[in-house]
DNA sequence: TAAATTCTTGCAAAATCTTCCAAAACCTTC
DNA sequence: GAAGGTTTTGGAAGATTTTGCAAGAATTTA
């Protein structure tokens, strides 16, 4: 095959994938690792793609949010159900601020219909939102913290002591009886400032983040006044964090 | 067979197919390898193909290359070049402020490269480079204006003016001897900003925007360091720029 | 920090291109 | 229809490009 044939069986390739390996292309277009290589530097100079670690990817996607969920199965349809049941505690009209993370976002593909305010400082989120018009975005500041597309450091912050809303709905990276904590540090300052800011907290947190403890310990667990999860949650932990007075969701799981 | 009817078969064949081997075609018409390739030279000369390495390919094939961008294709060649062009300017390790726009989109495209480290209030370009971390992107806050994915507001205008950066890339809807203007009057108070944080700005403008003038003026021509457009732009006022003290640069549209 | 994956670079083999040449086909003219 | 000239064809030698691989550098990930 000749290098432009290949180069746009590439191009349709990654059209219909918006991300592809270097192994993937190369049995795809029936060519060595090496020359797939190459054609993806082509491909990248002419401003087609971009060349990742391992692959490439289109630059110029469809569905923006492709860029940052394609590596997030993990508990995919327990996701789904807790995004569902958070969406529906939020009413109409009002002041949401969502924070990053995967689970939040699918709170957010639920949130469309309800018309709120929201505050956000998740790239994913905002792109979600970007086409649609029906509700009001407002995007903090801040650098983007790759893989994830977080907006995180001292504008993010700033952003967030700013601002005053009726709820925030988060995640965390674990939760225990000592309280909430999560794993990127660089995300703390700004979660405390999301806490601070809102007059709700609701923790969406699938059921393997339910007793385990992250590196960096956010809050008590007394800044929590609803906390979102799904069906594998262990009924003791349930049980207590009722006690202190936490509102507890078991989303179905249709 | 004679030569005529041997390249219109050939001609025909690619209709069908967009690529072939010399193989493949010599056989198809059963002619030697190397007449074929002169038939190639014939029918390239006349317009109608682009011999590759290895065999040919279609010169215009109505399916190709619109399915690509789908969404903004005015002008689409041009803005390429611009932006390769543009980005030629840019200095490894610099601090470059890029503009909302589609042309400026094309800037971004090409410049990540460089890794530099990039300031902007787009979020089409955010989430270019947002799986990259070979470069540092700062995102303004602000309100997200529907269509465009652009941040506005206050949060953005404040954004841009706490900071300095080396070149801001920018674009407007015109040009012309009284100075630059844009359509969004949202927009306005957020490249001023932007302007006033850079100690240089380039403008990037495909040939349509030069010489029109749009509702809203921005500033002055003093305010612009260098213009980058491309081959269609009007000669005279290329020249009258120039005598400005703007450097104006055609961007070569391969 | 260390292991593992991926990237870059240089190189030799393979494929392809260009250029040239002689044979074949074709045309012109007688 | 034949002789002489022109064009086209197929092939071969050498130059060029492309390809696949391997070693060392760089990047990612845990």
């Amino acid at each position: 095959m000749q290098p432009e044939e290949r180069q746009k069986r590439i191009e349709e390739y990654l059209l219909k994938t918006e991300f592809a390996s270097l192994d993937e292309l190369s049995e795809e277009v029936d060519a060595s690792v090496s020359t797939v290589r190459r054609d993806l530097g082509v491909l990248e100079e002419k401003g087609t793609l971009r060349r990742t670690h391992g692959g490439a990817r289109l630059l110029n996607p469809k569905s923006d949010e492709f860029t940052f969920t394609t590596r997030d199965t993990h508990q995919l349809e327990e996701k789904e159900a807790i995004g569902k049941a958070c969406a529906e505690l939020i009413q109409p009209g009002q002041t949401v601020i969502l924070d990053a993370g995967t689970t939040v976002y699918h709170v957010a593909k639920h949130l469309e219909i309800k018309s709120p305010q929201i505050i956000t400082n998740s790239l994913p989120v905002a792109n979600l939102f970007s086409a649609a018009n029906k509700a009001e975005i407002v995007v903090s500041g801040g650098v983007i913290y790759p893989r994830l597309g977080v907006l995180v450091g001292p504008l993010a912050v700033e952003a967030f002591s700013k601002i005053r809303a009726d709820v925030a709905i988060m995640s965390a990276g674990g939760i225990s009886l000592d309280g909430v904590s999560n794993s990127h540090g660089l995300l703390i300052d700004i979660q405390r400032a999301m806490i601070h800011a809102a007059r709700k907290v609701i923790l969406c947190l699938d059921h393997t983040k339910l007793g385990r403890q992250s590196i960096s310990p956010l809050c008590g667990l007394d800044a929590i006044d609803t906390i979102v999860t799904d069906k594998g949650a262990p009924a003791d932990l349930v049980k207590a964090l009722r006690k202190q007075k936490i509102e507890v969701i078991i989303a179905a799981g249709n």
